[in-house]
RNA sequence: GCAGAGGUGGCGGAGCGGUCAAACGCAUCGGACUGUAAAUCCGACUCCUUCGGGAUACACUGGUUCAAAUCCAGUCCUCUGCA
């Protein structure tokens, strides 16, 4: 598999955090012209657990996905599970420790376990552990979380390469999160230090927009100002269709938002001509598609009125529709968009 | 016909003298969602408002009381037993 096109092309990945893009098959997965995808450490560690993933031929057996998988490191869901306190645990120097809530059993995320659930996934491309924190972070916290990142990072690549001889060996590239909250200096210091240890991909992580759901533009511009250019630069979680073409526009060239199937699932739908939201009462009457332009499954086949109808009364058939169609939106804005690299 | 139970906002259903424009569901109408505990969550939901309030409201009509959705009487309806 050629994995440097991800050094070179836009992608926009959905995220399939538990192996599976809500309420999608892989078929229709694929007619949205979706070439990646994003699945999550964390998730896929509790269920099924590496093991029976690893027993099961990897993610993309289970999926019969022929196409590249991310794997998250399961940094960011130590930030909103663990600090929100909606998981029972801690992050310490070492990773984390914490319970599932479910079953009840305790489960220890460290650098080094996490590149190996991410092997056992059988993701193609890695991505770090990393300390994700809180936007509005004091200075003293965003130094701590920098440092807590790069020495994850360092132990994280060294465990790839001792453990599983490195992309040499695997064929798989290994990335890294650039942390640094609000500091522009921080984000920049984070991105120079990860440069020299050395990946394949340089990721913005952290929040990527403000309270006001402004992209930390700014935060941006100085991580990609930092790393060389043919690397992959992936804004994790970026965003509105706005937010990608600024984050496009700033240099990064790798996507991926929760947006998408989110709002399709609770009815706010992307168009050429704006946001639609199909819940609306507007729409009960409405036979157009949800947007002429777009040749999806969705659009045409079927009519706003008909999709409000079933939206409104649970059927999930809805869900599907509207996940292909704002899928395929956003796939069609990434490959409208033009290499800015010379 | 006799006996019993009851009539509350679009619907279901609390409240049983003052803190009730009336809990809680549902429906309706808006909005939010950015490395997914999310088919979720938040708000509005009698009318008017210069957002401080104001005016009508708990089947209907009277009455008791400083005060009634809540107590009393009558009227009209509904349901359940027995004939």
């Amino acid at each position: 598999m050629d994995l440097d096109i991800l050094k070179e092309k836009f992608f926009f990945m959905p995220d399939a955090t538990r192996g599976a893009v809500r309420y999608l098959t892989t078929k229709q997965l694929e007619e949205t012209g979706t070439e990646a995808i994003v699945t999550n450490t964390l998730h896929l560690l509790i269920h099924p657990g590496p093991d029976v993933i690893h027993q099961l031929g990897g993610i993309k057996k289970m999926m019969n996905w022929n196409g590249i998988v991310f794997t998250d490191s399961g940094g960011f869901q130590l930030f909103s599970l663990l600090h929100s306190k909606k998981w029972r645990g801690k992050v310490h120097e070492n990773g984390a420790t914490f319970k599932s809530p479910k079953q009840g059993n305790t489960y220890e995320l460290t650098p080094e376990i996490s590149i190996d659930t991410q092997m056992r996934i059988g993701s193609d491309v890695l991505v770090t552990l990393d300390d994700c924190r809180d936007t509005n972070l004091s200075r003293k916290e965003a130094e701590k979380s920098v440092e807590r990142t790069l020495l994850w990072a360092i132990r994280c690549k060294e465990h790839f390469n001792r453990e599983y001889g490195g992309t040499k060996k695997t064929g798989k590239l290994l990335t890294c999160v650039v942390q640094g909250a609000n500091f522009p200096d921080l984000r920049s210091y984070c991105a120079k230090e990860l440069v020299k240890i050395g990946f394949d991909g340089y990721n913005f992580g952290g929040y990527v927009v403000d309270r006001d759901g402004e992209l930390v533009v700014d935060e941006m511009s100085a991580v990609i100002e930092s790393v060389p250019r043919d690397t992959i630069r992936y804004a994790m979680g970026v965003g509105k269709p706005e937010d990608i073409l600024m984050a496009a526009k700033i240099g990064f060239n790798l996507f991926d938002t929760v947006l998408v199937t989110r709002n399709a699932r609770h009815g706010t739908v992307y168009t050429s001509e704006g946001v639609l939201r199909i819940k609306n009462s507007g729409m009960s009457l409405d036979k157009r598609p949800i947007d002429n332009s777009c040749n999806c499954e969705c659009c045409k086949n079927y009519n706003r009125a008909y999709l409000h109808h079933m939206l409104k009364n649970g059927e999930a058939t809805a869900l599907t529709l509207l996940t292909i169609h704002n899928l395929t939106y956003y796939q069609t804005l990434i490959k409208g968009l033009t290499p800015i690299r010379p």
